[in-house]
DNA sequence: AGGTATGTTAATTG
DNA sequence: GCAATTAACATACC
């Protein structure tokens, strides 16, 4: 399930548990999940080696490894991380790390959106794919800055990572009703205190999601999250949530607070 | 059987 | 160049 909070999930959860562990295979269980790399260069680059840190931006991971590559990886709709001290790897596993201890980590992706890559350096691939600033290190004023002087729809700008890079469908969705901003509103047309609101949500949403992951929480209930369905009442106004396809996506808002 | 799915990108059109 | 739209990618679930 990955936006955001949902890769820096799984950033704790590889920095939890597999940093400082020599890999002593990499096991490429489906090669389409390959980005830049064949399954040989890839053992070849990474067995021997440990990963010593790991960094997100966006929804990209980026592993640095005790030699000078980094392994780069992307969700896609479904990917996951799933570590396990020993066994065989799950169903879904396209590629798996597997440590001098007996552990793997299996990158998990059911539907093959997702990726796995070597790259040189994380911030430069952060360049060369047009990434925009990560949500959780943007100001007020940049923020503001990004949604100013636009003509196209808030949903449109907020889900294009060339802008933010982080921000997905259920999230977006889950901003604009809690500013009471409807999805379809050119951005030109947001008044500061409008902007402002949205940069409010979007770090509060965010993370609370975050925080509430870690403790394997739910979404409140007055949130749309939990929520996304037509008709179902609105946990904000007592109106009914409308389902629509907004820029390719379906998006669920309230007709009758979000204007 | 058909509709749906947390993402990205290329192609097309305005 | 920007913005909107659609299709495509591959797979499983209900």
């Amino acid at each position: 399930m990955p936006e955001l909070p949902e890769v820096e999930t799984y950033r704790r959860y590889f920095e939890r548990h597999a940093l400082e562990q020599e890999l002593a295979a990499v096991d490429v269980h489906d090669p389409r999940i390959l980005e830049n790399v064949t399954p040989p260069i890839l053992q070849r680059r990474f067995v021997g080696t440990r990963f010593v840190s790991v960094r997100r931006h966006g929804k990209h991971l980026f592993a640095a490894t005790s030699s000078d590559r980094w392994l780069h990886l992307h969700f896609g709709m479904s990917g996951d991380l799933i570590y396990s001290a020993a066994g065989e790897p799950s169903r879904f596993a396209r590629v798996s790390f597997r440590f001098r201890n007996g552990a793997r980590l299996s990158f998990d992706d059911m539907r093959l959106f997702g990726w796995v890559a070597v790259v040189d350096s994380a911030e430069d691939e952060i360049v060369r794919r047009e990434l925009g600033p990560d949500p959780l290190e943007l100001s007020a004023r940049a923020f503001a800055a990004i949604v100013n002087g636009r003509r196209g729809a808030i949903k449109a700008l907020l889900m294009n990572q060339s802008n933010i890079a982080g921000l997905g469908n259920l999230y977006v969705d889950e901003m604009l009703f809690q500013s009471s901003i409807d999805p379809r509103r050119a951005a030109d047309t947001l008044t500061e205190r409008e902007i402002s609101t949205m940069y409010r949500a979007m770090k509060k949403i965010l993370e609370t999601m975050i925080e509430l992951h870690a403790n394997d929480r739910p979404a409140p209930r007055r949130w749309l999250i939990d929520r996304r369905d037509v008709d179902n009442p609105c946990p904000r106004c007592g109106g009914r949530i409308t389902r629509a396809t907004l820029f390719g996506r379906t998006t669920y808002f309230c007709a009758d607070h979000q204007t």
